[in-house]
DNA sequence: GTGGTCTAGACCACA
DNA sequence: GTGGTCTAGACCACA
């Protein structure tokens, strides 16, 4: 895994793991890896496996059984809503980004479907 | 003006600056308020209005006329080419963000019309 | 029994079983569930109730026959007064926090007589 | 300033800030000593200051001007909130506890009343 | 073995 | 000077 230095480690890594939630790979209900496993899996301090697992458990998606390990939330809404929020938010920045740059938004379907 | 803390003033404020370029509130060839009075205007220190227009510069929206001022270029080709450019990218960077959220194309579309 | 984050399993269960003493649940001189009912009525490892039952016998509220089981004492007054410092002592600590808070006596039965 | 082992350093030292701008020694729009100041004068590393900081910021009670320093908020609000919060917390839970002692309110007033 | 806390200390961008 | 991040590594309680 390649982190980059636009943002914090920390977020880059929640994020990679917030998506691992939402796609399935880490399903409801089950365990993560340990901290420490993390921090060997993705080479960095288990300090910072710890800050990015914090951010998944002030979004809810995980929660800490102590001694035990951590756990991806039984609650699919939470997931869900997450993962609609995150869409929501997505678009709405760009769509409003791209109509401060002039454009309406039959032109940015239009570049969407040229994409790629 | 209202910056946050999401990402460095300066480069909030060159990509204000650059915007008010490509829709036209400085027009080609235009001159720039100077940058004492952007500091003023933006509630900033001078040397981060400096470090915003270096950006605009680096991207040869602007050029500098030493003892004379700060002007938007007069190649409109560098203008337009930003503007798409921009616009491509954050394209991308949205379509690849929602692919990897599980979004197909027609999904994306189908959220953008939704949008607002 | 739902066991919450905030403090060890241990001490939750044996201010739990406390409060069965204080209140007659298990009245002088009865003999508790032995650990292993314990552990199966609470879900949780033998050896945190053994931590639990520990904590009790320290308090003196129970005591132990060897291969007989664990009894409450039969001491009323060690109830008693166990009773009474557990209130004076949650009252001193809720008052002086209520104090540092910036709250005065007559306030705080205000809101006392406020809640719920 | 002394800090016991009950409960992390962070968390106690963000109580006693927390206390700082609820009883005015830091005022509405405050600046806050720097991180490294707090460092100094509460003799723990920089970076249990920035956790604990970290707790009144998601708290809303501070905010952060990058460079420039953390600030207690500009909303009398949001510290009026706080306040009133914490204190019926802390009245639902002491009152709670000692009816599952087996008091009345009557009597818990009085306990109050007698208290020190 | 699990998560959590803490320190010492380095390094960074920004203003 | 300001806040923020990160590492290395120690230490802890708990189950």
């Amino acid at each position: 895994m390649k982190f980059n230095n636009e943002s914090p480690i920390y977020l880059q890594l929640s994020h990679v793991l917030a998506l691992d939630i939402v796609n399935g790979k880490y399903k409801i209900g089950d365990r993560l890896p340990s901290v420490r496993e993390l921090s060997v899996i993705f080479k960095v301090n288990p300090n910072t496996v710890q800050k990015a697992l914090g951010e998944l458990e002030n979004l809810n998606l995980i929660y800490t059984e102590r001694t035990n390990g951590k756990f991806v939330t039984k609650d699919k809404k939470v997931i869900d809503d997450f993962l609609e929020g995150l869409a929501k938010e997505k678009t709405k920045l760009y769509v409003s980004d791209m109509k401060s740059l002039g454009f309406n938004k039959k032109e940015i379907v239009k570049m969407i479907e040229r994409d790629e």
